[in-house]
RNA sequence: GGCGCCGUAGCCAAGUGGACUAAGGCAGCGGAUUGCAAAUCCGCCAUCGCGGGUUCGAAUCCCGCCGGCGCCUCCA
């Protein structure tokens, strides 16, 4: 078994084969830091972390780089328009940004450079490819000239005389060429500005990208990602400049995420909807707004309303590839569908007195969980469903397959367990062993996606605990009304808590209820 | 105008030449179970946008058409 991935930059599946011997190096582009993150913001990261927690699980030694943008003429903008620096907006918007990130479980980031700390770097690099003569300076603004460099296009697999042709370059006198790009931007008064041999300014949007994933990762990167809307300009500029600085190729496989969408109205907070001048709180209105027709909101609203397993799930649901239609009609099924995962680890739990969160599940591949010992058939089973997960994810992350076989796997853990508790029965000691390895096996997988890490934060008040007593109470009344047939006494009372979205299940051992 | 993507059941979605008489989820329907329910299990529910072609064989490849979408604007 192989792992193969798309590359952008061939446009097709090649096998996965990194530079070094047991060594990823990955990057992916991360957000200007101007304005709370929207759910958009999360759809890359959740792949990226996802697609490192298979390569880790393969026995691959990853190292994962996320950058945060923090100058910019939004930022610079926005900033002015809060009275506050350009720094204290930033750093306000990364800590909303991490948040966030922990909130939905992307916590395999080793690093998260800010441009503004490699300022040096960057201007180094500029430096060199002025020498090169791959680049030039006009009036304190540094050009990379893309007539000098004949692969020019060939990630998005554009022709430069095409683009030319294209008409929506708009040209600049300064420019050598309309589709030159801006390495190094001269400041106007007022505006964050670094010293360089050109003058004061700050770096232009490409070069950080390839300073600093250069800086952590090395010269030549084995997957670097991003949304498709950044294939064209942004990552043909940094291939770009890149391989034209140091002469070696910059990136062996470029995987692009699709973007996620309000339904049929382009995507999500972006060109379409300009929050240029509005302030932090009209912007996140207004992406409520959209939210409201379809669109998005910032994410922590959307935190508030759906469990944040449910919206990494919605997006592993899909291939990374294809563009998602955000709707939270979606995201309450997708969390309605994860009930069932709850209830078996509910039941796990109850019948073992085993903490499924606390079960060592294997993290490698080849050390995965064992299943000797487990009645025939149901091991043949575990094992069929265990090889096409893998089938799945070594497809170029096919998550949404693997997604599909964890629900197989729960109705097959299911079907052991109605099996075998017929009554009231305990299971025997050799059940509870392979009901615990299946189990294991399950959050051994789900593990791969990022799913059942945690036990999920279930809203609760401050007198949860009273209302679980009360509920206890009317629970026993009604089992006394049961007990003497008084069934419509015991209807009465199941009725009227279904009222307050209160369920009851009777089951052989017992009455167990939950919120709906 | 250039480059590219998509169209699979009521909805979402995997599969992209042969184990497909097409995963999985949500919703629905039937059965088992239950005092009745809930939960769970079993079963049912798609000739893969349309028309041609290639092939022993196509959801999967080619051509045409229809419909939807993205990029070519510092939007993740």
């Amino acid at each position: 078994m192989t792992l193969r991935v798309y590359n952008t930059l061939t446009r097709r599946k090649e096998e996965f084969q990194p530079i070094e011997p047991g060594k990823v190096r990955m990057y992916l582009c991360g957000p200007t830091v101007y304005k709370p993150a929207h759910i958009g913001h999360l759809v890359g990261p959740v792949i990226f972390d996802t697609i490192k927690r298979y390569l880790t699980y393969l026995g691959y030694d990853v190292t994962f780089v996320i950058n945060i943008t923090d100058v910019d003429d939004k930022l610079i903008n926005r900033a002015r328009e809060q009275g506050c620096s350009v720094q204290e907006l930033a750093r306000r918007m990364e800590q909303d940004y991490f948040e966030n990130l922990r909130t939905i479980g992307v916590d395999t980031v080793d690093h998260f450079p800010r441009a503004t700390e490699h300022i040096p770097e960057m201007i180094a690099a500029i430096q060199r490819l002025i020498e090169k003569g791959h680049a030039y300076e006009v009036d304190g603004d540094v050009y990379f000239d893309v007539t000098k460099d004949p692969d020019y296009g060939k990630l998005s697999h554009r022709r430069l005389d095409e683009m030319l042709a294209g008409a929506r370059v708009e040209a600049d006198e300064r420019k050598r060429n309309p589709a030159d790009f801006a390495l190094w931007k001269r400041s106007k008064p007022g505006e964050p500005a670094w010293d360089s041999p050109w003058g004061p300014g700050r770096p232009g949007w490409h070069i950080e990208c390839s300073v600093m994933s250069m800086k952590y990762l090395g010269e030549t990167l084995d997957i670097h990602g991003g949304g498709l809307d950044l294939l064209f300009p942004h990552h043909e500029n940094e291939l770009a400049q890149s391989e034209c600085c140091t002469g070696k190729p910059f990136v062996k496989y470029w995987l692009h995420n699709g973007l996620l969408r309000a339904s049929g109205a382009g995507k999500v907070g972006g060109a379409h909807n300009r929050y240029g001048d509005l302030t932090e709180q009209q912007a996140e209105q207004e992406a409520v707004k959209l939210a409201g027709s379809k669109g998005a909101e910032s994410v922590k609203k959307l935190f508030e309303k759906f469990s944040p397993e449910a919206i990494r799930l919605f997006i592993l649901n899909t291939h990374y590839r294809s563009p998602i239609d955000f709707s939270e009609e979606r995201i309450a099924e997708v969390a309605r569908s994860l009930e069932g995962f709850y209830r078996l680890i509910e039941t796990f739990e109850e019948l073992t007195g085993e903490d499924f969160y606390a079960l060592p599940a294997p993290t490698r591949r080849n050390q995965t969980t064992s299943l000797e010992g487990l009645p025939e058939e149901f091991r043949k089973e575990l094992e069929t469903l265990r090889d096409r997960f893998f089938e799945c994810m070594d497809d170029d992350f096919n998550t949404g397959g693997a997604v599909g076989v964890l629900f197989e796997l729960r109705r097959a853990i299911n079907g052991f367990i109605a099996s075998r508790t017929p009554g009231t029965g305990p299971l025997s000691a050799e059940d509870r062993t392979a009901l615990r390895k299946a189990m294991t096996l399950l959050k051994e997988l789900a593990g791969i996606l990022g799913l059942f890490r945690k036990r999920p934060q279930r809203p609760a008040g401050a007198d949860d605990q009273l209302v679980g007593q009360l509920i206890q109470i009317l629970i026993d009344l009604r089992s006394e009304a049961r007990k003497n047939r008084n069934f419509e006494l015991a209807d009465r009372i199941r009725d009227r808590l279904a009222e307050l979205h209160i369920v009851l299940e009777d089951r052989p051992d017992g009455t167990r209820w939950r919120r709906e």
